[in-house]
DNA sequence: TTTAATCATTTGCATTTACAACTATTTTAA
DNA sequence: TTAAAATAGTTGTAAATGCAAATGATTAAA
């Protein structure tokens, strides 16, 4: 049996090496378009005022699980949210352990004027991606993380 | 001409969603791994002595562009490795402006000792991906990091 | 040649993040 | 019913990151 010398793997033939220049520019570019918004809000803190909108009355375990932030993550983000009023978070009678977090008309408000700002830019790095070559795409990083898991 | 309503995206159908998730468990698999060695060396750190090897007595810009990091998150990286003894820098007499970075002994026999830890993690996310697979994947993901450029 | 512009590196700071430890509450099971 | 385990949330901390600004050196231009 011969051994074979592992190929040296160059940087940029690691998936992991683009996708952390992906995540890092996307960033600057979601901060930059939300920043243009006057909102004072962060990427994280739009995506869990979103979360926080699309399941009215959930518990923070529960956005931070749809989310993917850790639970200390998640409470510095909702109570970010609360001091600025666009969510309200009320102790639940039936478990006293857990807080139900309500969207407020500021909130509300403000989706509504982010969201096509958002829509926007969340597309930017798709341009060109064929309907399947996106599915393709998604099913290929489920893959990956599933492999990591 | 109809206005039809864009599609409310869910977080799991946006591939940064799975990326920010495959890039930080990677990190931790890969720092996990490297813990186990001893070797006292972060995931960051490993990358740039690997390329101070690859490339020694390059500049600092040149380790910062090969890695795709800043230049102040090179310096300091720079900086924990000449602690390390791994590598050592020495001005360019041509241009005293410039740090020429070199390996040392210790740190060739640390990557000597690393190198199959790392390759062995490196493929774990893309375990069951065909060769062709890869290609394309890497394809996409170059095309969506120069959508964001 | 002197000034201005550029370049390599460093420093400082504000923010983020991961992780561990802690409190309070509820559930489980002895 | 009471002790142990699990759960929800919070706090603290050390390290990493991104950005802006500063320093020292070189190059380009007036």
């Amino acid at each position: 049996m011969q051994m074979i010398k592992a190929k040296e793997q160059r940087l940029e033939q690691l998936p992991i090496f683009w996708m952390e220049q992906i995540v890092r520019r996307y960033r600057q570019v979601a901060t930059q378009a939300l920043g243009a918004e006057e909102a004072g809000l962060s990427v994280d803190q739009w995506v869990v005022l979103k979360q926080v909108g699309e399941n009215n009355g959930c518990s923070q375990v529960e956005i931070g699980n749809s989310t993917v932030k850790d639970a200390p993550t998640t409470t510095r983000i909702i109570d970010q949210l609360v001091n600025k009023n666009l969510i309200s978070k009320q102790l639940d009678p039936e478990d006293r352990r857990r807080y139900m977090v309500f969207l407020t008309e500021k909130g509300q408000r403000l989706i509504d004027r982010l969201l096509p700002v958002v829509q926007e830019y969340r597309q930017i790095p798709l341009q060109g991606f064929s309907e399947t070559e996106q599915k393709q795409l998604l099913e290929n990083l489920k893959r990956m993380l599933h492999n990591l898991a």
